[in-house]
Parts: C-alpha cells; structure tokens; sequence
DNA sequence: GTGAAAGCGCTAACAT
DNA sequence: ATGTTAGCGCTTTCAC
C-alpha cells in the first residue's frame, strides 16, 4: 500500500529531498530512468549490509524491520540515488490499483459526456501501469443517489479518486473519509475549500463569466443583457455557475453601468412554458437587438426558439461544446461558445493519480485552470 | 528491430486482423494488457508445439525459423489473442530506441521555444518506455544547415523520426531515406505531399487565415487591410504562411469584395526601416481606423512600433503567444491572437512514434488538426 | 527482524 | 532451424 502510506519514502517527498543534493537528483532524475548504469534494490541492499527483502520492506514502509536498518538504507538510498525501476516492479506485483471516477449521469449529448471521453482517455493511460478505472455516476439532483455513489467507491477500496462535486457538504465528509484512509483524490470541474485534494483541473469559473461579458457586447452600446436561466427544481444545489455569472455581472457594472441585467428562467423539461418565457421577454424588450447569454451548456434551448421563431437580430452566447450548440453556432443562432476541454480535466486527473500511484510523484501544480477556448462558426470544426 | 521490419507481426496489424475475429480481439484487447490471465509467450509456444526461443524470433520477425513453424506459431497467436508484455518487453531488452526531432534553432521567447517544450513533455512519457529523444535544430534560412542536421539524423540511426519541414526537396530526399530504411516518421507544423508519413500535427492553416480574417474585420465596414510581411533575405524557401495568407485573401474577397488589401514588408533585423515603412503605411492611408493583420508570429514589431507611436486607432490580429505577443494583447496593442498548441503538436508526435515502436500501434488519425485557439485580453492569461 | 529463493514475461546468447 | 537457459529488477512467500 505504498502511495498511500505516510512514511513511505515515496510517498513523502521531503525524505529523498533531505538526503539527495540537488546536484545529483537532476543528473540522477535524467537517466535513472533507463540508461545505462542504474542503481538496483540490489546495489542497495549490498550498500547497506541487508538484503533485497529488507530493503523492500522499508521502500514501502510495510515494518518489521529494525530501525536502525532502516535508517541505513535511507541513507544509502539516498546517497547512491537510487530509483526503482517500475516495470520491474509492475511486471513482479500482484497489485491491482483502482481508480474510481465519481461523475454525474448523463443523456447522449449532454455535457458530462465529454467527462465520461475523457475518463476513457485516461483509462488508457492508466491501464498500462496496471491501474483499472471504475466510473460511478450520480443523478446530480439528487442527493442520495450521490450520497449511494460514495458508499459504493468507499466499499470498492479504491487506491485513488477522481470526483466530480456538485453536493457540498455530502462532498465533504467524503473527502474527509478519503483522507482518513489515505487514499489520494483528484477534484474535476469544481472544486471545493478543503485543502485535502491532490490535485485540481477545472475552468476558471469566475474568469469565464467576465469573458461571456466581453465577446457578447463585443464593444456594441448594450442597453440591457438577458441572462436565461434554468429554473431549478431541487433546492439545497450547489449552483455550478453562480461564479460565473458573477463574473459576467462584473463585467457589465464596469463596462456598461447603465445596462440593465434581466434573468429569465426557463423550464429545461416543458418546452411550450419555456417557448412562453421567451416570447414574454422578446414582446417586452423594445430594443431591435438582444443580447442574450446562457451561463451554463444548454444554450441550445434558446438557438431552437430562435430558429423555430425565425428571429436573425440577436447577439447570442452560451458555453460548452455540445453538438446541440454546436450546430446552433454553424447556423448561426449563437454567435459564439466558451468552451473548455473537460475530457483532458478527466483524463489529467486520471494522469495525475497514475502518477502518484505508480511514480509516487504529485503534479506539478496543484491547482490546474484549463484554458477558455472562443469558438466561432469559423473554428469550432477543429475544436477536439 | 521489430516496428521496422515489414513482415513483424506487430508491424502489420493486418496480420493478426486476419487471424483473429474481432469478438475475440476486442475481449482480448480489454484485458490483456493487465487483468488477471493473460495469455503468455509460454502459453503460445506450448500450443504451437514449439519453444520460446522461437515464438519469439516469429514475433520479432528476425529469420531462421521454418515457414511451417512460422505460420503455425501465427495461427496460434492469433486464436489465443496473444499480446505481448511490454513492461516485461523492456525489461529483459537492452535496445535503446532513439526519436530524433529536427526543428529549427531559435532564440529565447521565438515561436519554435514552444515546440521544443512540447519535445520536453514528449521525452518525459517516451523516457518511461526507454526512448531516448534527441533534439537536432537547424537554420531556417539555410538549406546546408537542414542539409547537416538531417545527415547528422542519419547517421545516429534513429529508431524515429519528427521532423518540421522548411525546406521541400531536401525534406523529400530525407524522408525518403527514412522510408528505405524502414523508420518512421511524423510532420509537425507543417507537412509535406509524400504519403510516407506516420502522422502529421499541425494547423489548419487555410482555415487559420480565414478565421483571421473573420476576427479582424468583425463585422466593420472595412474598406482596406494590411498585410504585414516579412521581407526575407534568402530565396528558395517554401514560405510557411502563404497557405494562411491564401485563406485570409479568400474571406476578405467573399465578405468585402471591395476591400483592398495592402501588402508592406518590413525588415526584422532592421528597426529605422521597419518603422519608416509603417509611417509610410499611416501617412499614405487616409482612413482614421486601420486593419492590421501579420500571419506569422511576428505581430510584436507591429506593436512595438505602435506603442512608441502611441498610436490606438488600428485593430491588429497576429498569430502565436510569444511573451512579446500576449504583452502586446494585455497592452491593447494587438486585439486578438490566434494561437496552437504547438507544444502538443511535438509532444503528441513523439508519443505517437513511442506507441508505434513499443505497443506497435499507429496513431487512431494520421492528420491531425490541431485546434485553433482565439485569444484575447480576458483569457490568454489561462493560455498553456 | 531478516534472508533466501522462486517467480513475473520476455530477450538473447548459447547449445544442439 | 530449434531448444535451453540465464538473466532484467522487483515482489512475495516462506523459512529461520
């Protein structure tokens, strides 16, 4: 269970910091790796007087083993710079490592979709180390399918986690368990205040709502802004994009102080009531052009009323890559999408537990804001 | 020498397409590479009646085995969906697999820094499967330099090839080489005509130069755009942006057919002429508002020049995040970028070539089009 | 607490 | 042309 195990030296950076020159790791990191002359478990269980079974037995801190031995062979582990050598560890282990990916559920099309892509991506990485993914989804309305979806990845044991939070406090305490059994987790798309994560790769949610702002008034004198909202039904929700519609509301203040921000919401499951909601907001704005913005990737329900209204004389913006929206945007019902690659959030995140798994190596950065991509009519073909 | 050799099994992917029938192979695919009872060297030789020693000269296609053994030891391999073991592979091999990268030299903070990075994130993963990578850069502007570093390439036998093309003919004999000698080779940035390749990173650069025009004219009545060029020195050179350029004409004509457009080249080595041709530019153009655009990467000289000119009536669209670029974007000199991932271009060539030398596997897509990245003030700081 | 030894699946040198 | 065998570096019993 080393990666996991505190005082395992891989485990614990710091150990091989203290011991190791900086000099000699750089040299040591470039070709321990493969060529030539490595430094065997063997080399150092001769160094250190022991044999290759001690020796192991202190790499992954499974005890019994004599403390002064143990500090010897720290020693001469980290002297000569040794590194073991996974695939001979791969190839000997019985180890099977699991990586469990806690999404939402999702209808074909949907944004989790694209997760789901991405966590196959990843499965493929992760797969030639010997690390199988288990995906378990959640209906993100509700809560005990999530608090269901924990208890089962606890029950599996897993060596890692990759998650996807949309439940707070339920998201919390499970996080607190994973820490608690050492087991390292990854956060995916949002994230939350605990400090325990091993990693984050997500969007730069308040950012991507200040950028909304900029290419949907794209410097034309903006009187009034539509914010379409989904109405929710459940309460107690995290709200995934209230940062970013504060972003986009920043914007506006500072740049457009005048204009006036209107919220519309709109049912995602009656489309007659939705169809009404638009028709009311279209009958009482005067102004020949809309400016219209949608914070999260169902844009799409407003480039159908506009397609089935026929109505041309609006700016309109939404997020995501959806096929829906993208073909919103090829027609030009949506002008243009923010859009961010969260199949490689899921298969970084994947990346990233592997890593550790097997290399004992955390990211390089902990916190990861994936780039916010404009596509337009003229890009979004090469876009993925 | 297995991956080169033509008759290899692995090499031929048809060979075990024509043996094994796909329910079989996608069962297997799943789950051999880890999981529980895979089908070992051993187990293929048992059946086949043979020894190790020999399966493993048919898999590794090196001679002196008997047709008939040949063949039956093929059949056997196919029905049991034998794959190999590659940790246990590179563990018993003392091959050292050599990838070696041609590009051009540049200097800090010119756009083929990037690409070298990418090579750097490319040996991290090819360095796990003990591919060494090494970097051979060239002078772009002269041939006997291109000329040395692919003889250079030649003579250090490399087990593979990445390679961005400036120079067509000389490219041509080379890969031609590589393609006699059986090693395989990917085109970044740019590709050439001859079909030999393993795959090919790049832009869409038709695509790119249509897109530039679209941001650039953004719905202005334009009534002229000015094409900034370089002026080169030396002849003979394929010029990389003509394509790009091709594109942005192509638009300009179809949306403003009445839209001139101006051509100036300026002197990259030589900042009084530079300048004194841009103040040619404004003096000689009327209009208050001016559309620039520079299809190579180069766009700073312009921003430079219009910052000490103070001056902020022009809308400028270049190419590439070069430090000098992004500042020229967060000063409001330049108003948007298009930008690659020319980084993962080089990374994802080098991994394509380390997969098909270990796994035997080639890329999913031959030509891959990187996206094309529109960057401006708000979010180029998350770019990369 | 520690060491010895038997593999993991494959490669390659050496016999035959 | 084919079989045998000694490793590659590590893990994991099983003795002591």
């Amino acid at each position: 269970m080393c990666g996991n195990g505190k005082n395992c030296i891989f485990g614990n950076p710091k150990i091989i910091d203290t011991f190791v020159p900086l000099y000699i790791r750089a040299a040591v990191a470039r070709f321990i790796m493969h060529e030539g002359n490595k430094v065997t478990i063997n080399d150092v269980a001769k160094a250190a007087g022991v044999s290759k079974g001690t020796v192991d037995r202190v790499l992954h801190d499974r005890g019994e083993v004599s403390a002064k031995s143990k500090e010897k062979i720290l020693k001469v582990i980290a002297e000569l710079g040794y590194r073991p050598n996974f695939y001979a560890s791969i190839l000997a282990s019985k180890k099977n490592y699991l990586i469990s990916c806690i999404i939402p559920e999702f209808n074909d099309g949907e944004f989790w979709e694209l997760t789901e892509k991405g966590i196959d991506q990843g499965k493929e990485y992760s797969g030639r180390f010997g690390i199988s993914i288990e995906p378990v989804m959640y209906d993100q309305y509700d809560l005990e399918s999530f608090q269901r979806a924990c208890a089962k990845v606890l029950a599996s044991e897993p060596s890692g986690v990759v998650i996807a939070p949309m439940f707070r406090n339920e998201t919390l305490k499970f996080v607190k368990e994973l820490s608690d059994r050492n087991v390292p987790y990854v956060y995916i798309d949002s994230k939350l205040e605990d400090d325990g994560y091993l990693a984050y790769y997500g969007m730069p949610m308040y950012q991507s709502g200040y950028l909304c702002a900029d290419i949907l008034t794209d410097g034309h004198p903006v009187r009034k802004v539509h914010i379409i909202r989904i109405a929710r039904d459940k309460r107690g929700l995290s709200d995934p994009t209230v940062t970013r519609r504060t972003g986009l509301i920043d914007y506006i203040s500072e740049h457009y102080p005048d204009c006036v921000i209107e919220n519309t919401f709109i049912d995602p499951k009656d489309k007659a009531a939705r169809y009404g909601k638009l028709d009311e907001l279209f009958r009482n704005d005067p102004d020949p052009w809309k400016y219209i913005v949608m914070c999260n990737s169902r844009v799409h329900f407003v480039a159908d009323y506009l397609r089935d209204r026929n109505i041309r004389t609006c700016r309109v913006i939404g997020f995501d890559v959806l096929e829906k929206n993208l073909s919103a945007l090829r027609d030009g019902y949506v002008q243009a999408l923010i859009a961010q690659h969260s199949d490689r959030q899921a298969a970084a995140a994947i990346t990233a537990l592997t890593d550790y798994l097997i290399l004992h190596e955390g990211p390089a950065k902990k916190d990861n804001y994936t780039q916010m991509d404009i596509l337009n009519r003229y890009n979004c073909d090469y876009y993925i």
